[in-house]
Order: structure tokens, then sequence, then C-alpha cells
RNA sequence: GGAGAGGUGGCUGAGCGGUCGAAAGCGACGGUUUGCUAAACCGUUGAGGGGCGAGAAGCUCCUCCGAGGGUUCGAAUCCCUCCCUCUCCGCCA
């Protein structure tokens, strides 16, 4: 959410900022119309109420009689024209509240231009793509031939965009979760934490997914609860209302959960294989930070996404995304992306973004700075560290051998019973 | 799911429908004292919002005692609904 005062005093470079994102900044005067509707409604009723209370304070200490009765009889009048104020400033409030929330965030001043996503920018590519000497397979037809994908079947069990991942191929998604949550505690110095699946609404509001983007969400309509898309809701929620101490910034969480989209924006891309389900596993790595700290955090958070790809030996670039392409609540972002030599693309594996105050704002998570003052809001990170069933495709792929099986990587064969190459199952 | 108890400021915990944004204690912060600590004493100490204002100064007003409604001139205090916590019972991985 953007700073209502910033759209009051300075409104011009906050428009300036939505075009950029391909916004109408239309939406910024219309918040300024509601705002005025709002604080004239509010000054009307305070001024109403101060005379009521002064009022009822007189009345209090008055003797029984015509003159007291008279003064009750003025402030019942003052109060119901109170009442009327304050249901008209409330439904301007509501529908103030509701665009402010529709906004996205402005990109932060180092963002590069553009909308599209030839207007991203490859800051780095690190790695070397294997060599064959065969033409490699993608992972939809590897996968089933090797008993460890199951489209079928996951179609039955759950309808189109599901699978199910069997033997050594379960085990080699669980391995990685496993790892790499080891790798972000032990290397990277976050706290694992291991939060609902399924959360209240204010959570999703609090990210920035509701009241926006609803559809693409799966919801428990009987108990009012959401399945979260992103362990970012949760983890960004942990702190939610609460006042933090400045000592005890910065807070680094990570946390393996499933993640539950239903992709109706996204139909008929990423069809083919376990690119893009209903679906998904993923390690999730957010962060609360002071705000002068967020660029650097942000930079620690690729770098520690950038990590696992490395020590899996996957070829990787990392692309800073253009204005156009970020998600509604970032203000900066970089993905993280790997080879894929089956399928041969480049799939996203991790998405880093500083979402500077924006959720911080929605979910009211502050701190107060150590020499004293007011609560000051943080700034929040988050960066997939990283999505499972692309980083099970680029193993699968990149590791294949002739005959089919696949090599697993070094890293992650402890983890697997010293388990070394993936055959029939 | 059933029965009971309860939700008040960072914490503990008072609070007759008006003088309560709220006693008291603790904690924290500042000061006095002190060789250093401790103790003692004094003081300060919630949040959000509106208006005036160049102003994170100052002044002023409004709101907030789990949430939302209601009664009333006036609600932390009365009524209703919901949520949550605790204890007991039931059920269960």
């Amino acid at each position: 959410m953007l700073d209502i005062n910033v759209i009051r005093e300075s409104p011009d470079g906050l428009k300036e900022g939505l075009r950029k994102v391909g916004e109408d900044p239309a939406v910024i005067d219309r918040v300024r119309e509601l705002d005025a509707e709002w604080r004239e409604l509010v000054a009307q009723a305070e001024e109403m109420k101060a005379e009521r209370n002064r009022q009822s304070k007189v009345i209090g200490g008055m003797e029984q009689g015509a003159e007291r009765d008279d003064l009750i009889a003025r402030m019942r009048e003052v109060g119901d024209k109170i009442g009327g104020l304050d249901a008209r400033a409330a439904e301007v409030r509501e529908q103030l509240d509701d665009l402010m929330l529709r906004i996205p965030n402005i990109p932060h001043e180092h963002v590069p231009p553009g909308l599209e996503e030839e207007d991203d920018v490859v800051v780095r590519t690190q790695g070397e793509r294997p060599a064959f000497d065969f033409k490699p397979r993608p992972h939809w037809e590897l996968g089933p031939e090797l008993g460890i994908l199951d489209f079928e079947r996951g179609v039955k069990l759950s309808g189109s965009r599901f699978y199910v991942l069997m033997g050594d191929g379960s085990r080699l998604q669980r391995a990685l979760i496993n790892w790499m949550l080891d790798l972000h505690v032990a290397e990277h110095g976050y706290v694992e934490a291991s939060p609902p699946f399924i959360v209240g609404g204010r959570c999703l509001v609090g990210t920035g997914e509701l009241p926006k983007f609803r559809d693409n969400l799966y919801r428990d309509v009987e108990d009012d609860l959401w399945l979260i898309p992103t362990a970012e809701a949760p983890l960004t929620n942990l702190h939610r209302d609460e006042v933090l101490a400045e000592e005890e910034l910065p807070r680094h969480y990570c946390a393996y959960t499933p993640c539950f989209r239903r992709e109706k924006m996204s139909a008929g891309k990423d069809v083919r294989g376990i690119k893009r389900g209903h679906q998904f596993d993923k390690v999730e790595m957010v962060k609360y930070v002071r705000p002068d700290t967020s660029e650097e955090e942000l930079q620690k958070l690729v770098a520690n996404a950038e990590d696992v790809c490395k020590r899996l030996g996957l070829p990787y670039r990392v692309r800073e995304l253009c204005c156009g392409q970020m998600s509604f609540q970032a203000s900066h972002s970089y993905d993280v992306e790997v080879w894929a030599a089956g399928c041969e693309e480049w799939l996203e594996v991790s998405s880093c973004s500083n979402c500077g105050d924006f959720q911080a704002r929605r979910a009211n998570i502050r701190y107060r700075p150590a020499d004293g003052g007011r609560p000051r809001f943080v700034h929040t990170l988050n960066g997939s560290g990283v999505a499972l069933p692309r980083t099970v495709i680029a193993v699968l792929e990149n590791y294949q051998q002739a005959d089919g099986t696949v090599i697993v990587p070094e890293a992650l064969r402890s983890t697997m019973g010293g388990l070394e190459r993936i055959g029939p199952q």
C-alpha cells in the first residue's frame, strides 16, 4: 500500500511510478478525491463529537428539570447527525481503502525501465550447460519412462495440471527440500519455520494477493480460510500488527510449504510437464529489515537463491526485472532461472523481491528505532529458495544419461541415502 | 462438539454508566546519588487519525479497554452476535 501522506503531498512522483509499471495514474487522483471527501466528513463529525462530549459532561452535573431535558433532546439530535456523518465517512473510507489496496507498488529508482520481458536485464549468467553426445530429452518423457512421474494418475485424482511423483522422483524432491532448508539455516542465517498452509484472508491482504488477485486463490468457504499461494503469505504475516525492537532486525525466515494456485490467468501457458501446476512445493525465504538496508539485503537474498543452483551444479542466469514485469507488491526484483537441457528453456526457479514498506503498511509491521521515537514501518523481502518442480526438471534433464537414467547431483547424495543414480523404478 | 472462566496499556492487574486513555505494581528510559555495580529517590513512558502549523516543535480535537452491532445525552462499564485464550469433558492424527 502506498503512503497516503505522499499521495496527498507529492502525487506526481507516484503517478510517474505507476506510469512506469504500466498502470493508469488516474487512480491517484481518484484516491485524492475520496481522501478529501473522507477528511471533510471526519472533520464535521469530530467537531460534533467534541460538542457532544462537552455537553454530556454538563448534563452529568445538572439537576433534573426542563433545562436538562432540553439539552438531552438537543444532544440526541446531534447524535443522530453524527451517526449519519459516521456512516457516510465509513462508506467513503471503504471505497478509499479498497482502491488503495489495488494500487501496485512503485518501482525503486534502480529498476530498469520498460514493460516487456525483453526489457529485463540479464545481469549475470553462471555455470556451463551440460554437454551431451545424444539428444537430451524433456522431463515429461524421462519421468514417466523411469516411473518417477505419473501424469495420468495425477489427473485422475485432481484434474488437469496435477501429477504424482513416485519412488526416487518423490525422494529427489524431498531431498531437495531438506537440503535447501539445511543450507539456508546453516550457511545463510535463516530461521526455519513450519507455518500453516491455510491462512486467514488478512494474511493475503497483507502480502498483496487480496483483494486484487483472489481469482488465483483456492479458498475454503466454510471457514473462510485460504490456501497459501506461497509461504511468503504466512512468513510475512508472522509479525503482522507487531512493533519489533530495532535490535531484532533483520529477521530472516525460511520455510518449506506447498503452494496452491488456480492459475486462471495463465491458462494455456507452460502446459507441458510439471512446469506450472496448481500445487507445487517451494522453499521460501522472507526477511524483515531496517529500511536503509533493504537493497543490500535484496542482493544477499538473490545470492542465497543462486547458491542453491551453484551447489546443485545447475547453470543459471539472473535477470533484473524491468518495471512492467515486477509483481504487484515488489519495488525491485531479480529472477533466477536455471537452464533445462531437455525442454531447452530457462526456467524461473526463484523470484527475489524487495517490497519496501508496501507490505509492512498493509500488514502493519513496524519497528521501534533504537534511539526511541515513533514506530516506523520495516521493509520486507521475499525470495524463493528455490521452487521445487522446476529444480526437479533441471536436475532430471541436465543430469540425464544416454540410457535414460539420471545421475544424482553430488550435493544431494548424502540426503538421499547415498543414492548416485535414479534408474527405472 | 459440550460445560465453565476469561479477554484492559511492553507485562501483571484494578476499574460504581459521567470527574477513565484508564489506579497500582513491574519493566523500560532519563536524572540524582555512586570508585564500579546494586539499592534508594525523583521524573518520563500506548497507538492511530483529523485540524492549525514551514515543522517527527507546539497547540487542539476525535477514536481505540478482543471484533462487530445495539441501548443511552453519555459505554471499558449494560445488552446481542462473533472471534480467541484457559480449565474440564468428548473426539481424534
